[in-house]
RNA sequence: GGGCGAUUAGCUCAGUUGGCUAGAGCGCCACGUUUACACCGUGGAAGUCACAGGUUCAAGUCCUGUAUCGCCCA
């Protein structure tokens, strides 16, 4: 059992750093993260999504594993048997790019210079050390994951999991293997995603060259002209493209440009002026000519592509663009991607010049060998010769670069494989249109659906050395009697005819084939690996044993919930779906939770290329992993993205310094107050490394620590008045007013709380529960309940209300600030070990395992809520007289309030608790109170509150107040009374709402009158004691 | 270009099925160390609910359009 610090001697400070050391080795030591297949009880569990072991968690990171946190402790203490599967994630591209990377900057080395097992040899030992400090990040936020359990993409569970997978698809032939068009990046000799590029505008030029028709007839053009910024790519054309309608595509150009010059504001105007007599003049000018193209197109006239001298057809695809250039375009299929389409779709032959090393291959005939940019110049050079070319423009073109090797990416066909999508992405459909999977919020179902429906196949294959290298060997000697003499006998070997390249693709199921697996022929291992999402689709059930048909997989799958954030819905989200229902022939969980992201305070994502992200180790620093908690869950709502403006603090003076767009991304920062200059994560060179690092934090976060701080002094308080606690039920006649109106606002909140953690939302849950504890329990519960723990009669019942009461608050909150509750609770069990008020019993011993509390709709009483609300507004009016008379807080007043009966009764028990509250004496209720002669007034609806300040008033303040007053309520009344003389409302709005509007005005008058009678009072006040002096 | 979301106090955000005399925290102003808390207490000031139309007895809330910002997809 761990210690802790003695009651009586308890800081007034919470010490986050203290109590968080403390209470993780105690949870984890005494196994409450772990979980075990347990039939006594309902099963609920959450596979994490795994993190990338690229690098160290970012505040999203933290924000998605507080919201996994808060609902796994949540239901731990609701009596599941829950169970939060950690794990991280290989990350192919990106762990190898960034290893990659650093061996290049620290040891010169290329990973050709390590080979394959030597660069993965390497990244092993990143991931070992990325892992281990990802899992530290969570564990410092108190993230309860069954450790015992954690999981890799890349072990070997995972494994096995993802050759079942690719066996069984290569099976049922789900997996082929097929041609794709990738950015190719030649330095790298590798294909990059579409989201590792990025694009630069550079100068280039817009060659213009003709190609001769073959046998024209009579009337028709010698020549078509086309227009390219990458001439060296023709000698890959396959065809030249014109429009099949363009006359009609013309006219709905100029109709549309003339829709948005009728609705365009003024400025715009000229330029949508220009393009639209662009375009007429296209009609005019043009139109004929490319008629006449179209017509040759669809009478099947062929072209001669200059240089290589082949036939090329003339063919009629809307890629042709009549508004654009010549109004035809070269398709070189095997180098532009809506090339490519094109040539799908009009069945074109693909033609790829290039070898993989960016040079051109055989098929470019006397070019073979020379680079793009060297064929580039060459190919203008004898175009021009030919007399083929017509004009050069200079222009400016958008050109994709690799993000890695920083230079341009040329578009390559190259052999992939591929998932059939068709079947399984319709799994994935129904089973969230059927309601099988629910997303919240529904809004995300729609880009699932969008994305999936259009069923486009999933490329598998990845041309890199990190990740599961795909079990397939080829051959292309052996017959197929030989390979089942091979195999024979073996249900884990498959094979298929790859009828493209006339060989065998192999597919072993469980362990690698040797190369003379098959007498007198080798197999070839394929070297590409998979797609890492392929082995995070597995995810919620490889990391629960499948294929193996274990008592875990049988226990927890499918799943409960997975959160996660909207990027991924597709990528991953889906995809999970489809694995399961295919692998498991169930969906891995019943509910998705779409959180909200975290943008900068410019709304701009965070990200590290941008430099304005906040490290989570940062905030727990300075506020305490509890206030991170609290800050995010406070802060995620269903719809609003989480803005989050940060500053630099100064390590020298503490000053914050904003982080702007300018300064976010500097090496070194000066403190703007005390001249000191500090570091920050940009830092690199050896003089900016020595200077201290400013963390980048954010105020977003003080409101949580505040919470925290003020429930920790809540709790001292508790502790401090718990002396000589006796357990004890309480009978409901024991009970005085604060105790029922505590407790009927208690069991509120816990149903309210509990409901909305169910709908995931969190910042409703939080927000409830710091009103509650810091507007409700602090600022009135414990205020009121001081005397009675003066009294040594009445203090055994204030007690045990008063442990009861935290003791529940305490556990509504551990699930968002587990360090500092448990710190209170152990304290709590020292001096109240045996607590409750309706049955009495021992606290558990850990809050972790307490159970969450029950509301009792039986202590929920509106006649008292509705006293305390009247309590509290007439305790507010005193309050406010006293502070505009600039009454010091320590002097005795008087007050009375005129009202009506009702309320009068039920604000006279309250009478003793103005005196200890607002240091005030009440001398009269009712109807008959009347206001004093001196006096100051506070007007709210059905009460009046004078206070009798004879000889202290400050009158001026008072009559500006009143005629303030007066001018306010004449414009509610007058819109009242123009409301009420609508007929059109009294007709048509419903009863209530016109006796709700009438009432109102009513009361409105009643204000007027009494607040006009104060004034006039007052004023005659002034005069006589003008008289007077 | 298509889809989704946002726009409410100086800042960051709440605001249920239309019924609103639009709320909170921070910041600001005034007062205050009363036996848990200055990471505090009490009170106050502060809003053309982005803009323009429309529906309705009634619009922050529903509809259409515009502007600005963000995200996703091409």
């Amino acid at each position: 059992m761990s210690t802790t610090p003695p009651s009586s001697d308890l800081p007034k400070q919470y010490d986050h750093a203290a109590a968080q050391q403390r209470w993780y080795h105690f949870w984890e030591e005494n196994g409450y993260f772990h979980s075990e297949p347990n039939p006594q009880r309902k099963p609920y569990a959450i596979v994490i999504p795994p993190p990338n072991v690229t690098g160290a968690l970012h505040l999203g990171h933290a924000l998605n594993n507080t919201l996994q946190d808060i609902l796994i402790r949540q239901k731990r203490m609701q009596g599941f048997e829950t169970l939060w599967m950690p794990g991280t994630d290989h990350a192919g591209i990106a762990t190898q790019a960034v290893v990659e990377r650093r061996l290049f900057e620290e040891e010169s080395t290329t990973r050709h210079d390590l080979g394959r097992d030597g660069l993965v040899r390497r990244i092993w030992a990143w991931k070992e050390a990325y892992e281990a400090r990802i899992i530290g990040q969570l564990k410092d936020m108190g993230c309860s994951c069954d450790w015992q359990r954690t999981r890799f993409t890349l072990d070997p569970i995972c494994a096995r999991a993802v050759r079942h997978t690719f066996f069984s698809l290569f099976q049922e032939e789900l997996i082929y293997r097929g041609k794709r068009l990738v950015n190719w990046d030649t330095a790298l000799q590798t294909a990059v995603s579409d989201d590792e590029l990025f694009h630069e505008t550079v100068s280039g030029h817009f060659w213009y060259f003709n190609y001769p028709v073959i046998d024209p007839k009579p009337g028709e053009p010698q020549h078509v002209t086309i227009a390219t910024t990458r001439p060296e790519t023709m000698l890959g054309d396959t065809a030249v493209a014109v429009h099949p309608f363009p006359a009609s595509a013309l006219e709905g150009i100029e109709t549309e440009l003339t829709r948005r010059l009728a609705a365009a504001p003024a400025k715009l105007q000229a330029e949508i002026q220009a393009e639209l007599a662009e375009v007429r003049h296209r009609r005019r000018e043009l139109l004929p000519e490319l008629i006449r193209l179209r017509d040759m197109a669809s009478d099947g006239r062929k072209l001669l592509l200059p240089l290589v001298d082949r036939e090329i057809p003339l063919v009629a695809d809307e890629w042709a663009k009549p508004e654009m250039g010549t109004g035809c375009v070269k398709i070189t299929p095997a180098h532009d991607p809506n090339d490519y389409e094109v040539g799908l779709r009009r069945d074109l032959p693909m033609v790829n010049i290039l070898n993989l090393d960016g040079t051109l291959n055989e098929n470019a005939g006397p070019y073979q060998g020379q680079t793009v940019l060297e064929a580039r110049e060459n190919v203008v050079d004898d175009l021009k010769k030919l007399g083929l070319m017509v004009d050069i423009e200079q222009r400016e073109i958008d050109l994709a670069h690799s993000d890695r090797s920083k230079t341009p990416i040329e578009p390559l066909l190259t052999d992939q494989w591929f998932v059939k999508m068709r079947d399984l992405a319709q799994t994935a459909m129904d089973a969230v249109s059927d309601g099988r999977v629910k997303i919240f919020p529904p809004r995300y179902a729609k880009g699932y659906h969008d994305w999936l429906g259009e069923k486009r196949d999933w490329p598998i294959s990845r041309q890199l050395w990190w990740g599961h290298q795909i079990p397939i060997w080829y051959c292309k000697t052996a017959t197929e009697e030989e390979l089942q003499q091979a195999f024979a006998g073996r249900d884990d070997v498959v094979w298929h005819r790859d009828g493209q390249y006339g060989q065998w693709l192999i597919c072993a199921q469980e362990e690698d084939l040797p190369e003379d697996a098959v007498a007198g022929h080798e197999l070839v291992r394929e070297q590409d690996v998979l797609d890492t999402w392929f082995s995070s689709a597995l995810w919620p059930h490889s990391t629960l044993g499948w294929p193996q048909q274990t008592d875990e997989l049988e226990y927890y799958y499918p799943t409960n919930t997975l959160i996660t954030s909207r990027d991924i819905i597709t990528l991953w989200v889906a995809r999970m779906v489809l694995a399961g229902l295919h692998n498991v022939g169930e969906i891995p969980f019943h509910e998705v939770y779409i959180h909200p992201k975290i943008l900068d305070g410019y709304g701009e994502g965070m990200s590290k290329s941008k430099g304005n992200g906040v490290d989570p180790l940062d905030v727990m620093e300075k506020f305490g992993a509890d206030s991170l908690r609290f800050g995010l869950a406070y802060l995620t709502t269903e719809t609003q993205d989480i803005r989050m403006p940060v500053d630099f603090e100064c390590p020298h003076c503490g000053k914050l310094t904003e982080q702007t767009r300018e300064n976010r991304m500097r090496p070194r920062i000066r403190c703007g107050q005390c001249g000191g200059e500090f570091c920050t994560q940009w830092a690199e060179k050896p003089d900016d490394k020595v200077l201290p690092r400013g963390p980048v934090v954010s105020d977003r976060f003080e409101v949580a620590r505040n919470f925290c701080n003020k429930l920790w002094n809540a709790s001292r308080f508790a502790l401090m008045n718990l002396e000589g606690f006796a357990p004890g039920t309480v009978a409901d006649d024991a009970l005085l007013i604060e105790d029922r109106w505590v407790l009927s606002r208690l069991s509120t909140v816990t149903r309210q709380v509990t409901e909305a953690l169910d709908q995931y939302k969190y910042a409703d849950a939080a927000r409830m529960l710091y009103d509650f504890s810091w507007d409700e329990f602090c600022s009135f519960y414990v205020e009121m309940v001081k005397a009675r723990l003066q009294d040594p009669a009445s203090r055994p019942v204030a007690q045990r209300v008063l442990a009861h009461t935290l003791d529940s608050i305490l556990r509504l909150l551990h699930p968002m600030i587990p360090f500092v509750t448990e710190e209170v609770w152990q304290l709590l069990g020292k001096v109240a070990p045996q607590r409750g008020i309706d049955s009495v019993g021992p606290a558990a011993e850990s809050i972790m395992i307490a159970p969450w509390p029950q509301c009792d709709a039986a202590r929920e009483d509106p006649q008292i809520e509705a006293r305390f609300a009247r309590f509290q507004e007439v305790l507010r009016a005193v309050r406010e007289i006293r502070s505009r008379q600039n009454v010091p807080p320590k002097k005795p007043i008087e007050f009375s309030v005129r009202c009506q009966p009702e309320v009068a009764a039920l604000l006279e028990p309250m009478q003793p608790y103005f005196v200890t509250m607002a240091g005030a004496q009440p001398i009269a209720w009712g109807p008959s109170a009347e206001a004093p002669a001196l006096s100051a007034s506070v007007t709210s609806p059905g009460i009046e509150v004078f206070v009798d300040l004879a000889g202290l008033i400050d009158v001026e303040a008072e009559i500006a107040r009143k005629r303030q007053e007066l001018e306010k309520l004449d414009k509610l009344i007058t819109g009242k009374k123009k409301k009420l003389e609508n007929r059109n409302f009294l007709e048509r709005a419903p009863a209530a709402v016109v006796q709700k509007e009438q009432d109102a005005l009513t009361e409105l008058e009643q204000q007027r009158l009494s607040t006009s009678e104060v004034l006039a009072n007052t004023l005659e006040l002034r005069l006589d004691r003008t008289g007077d002096s």
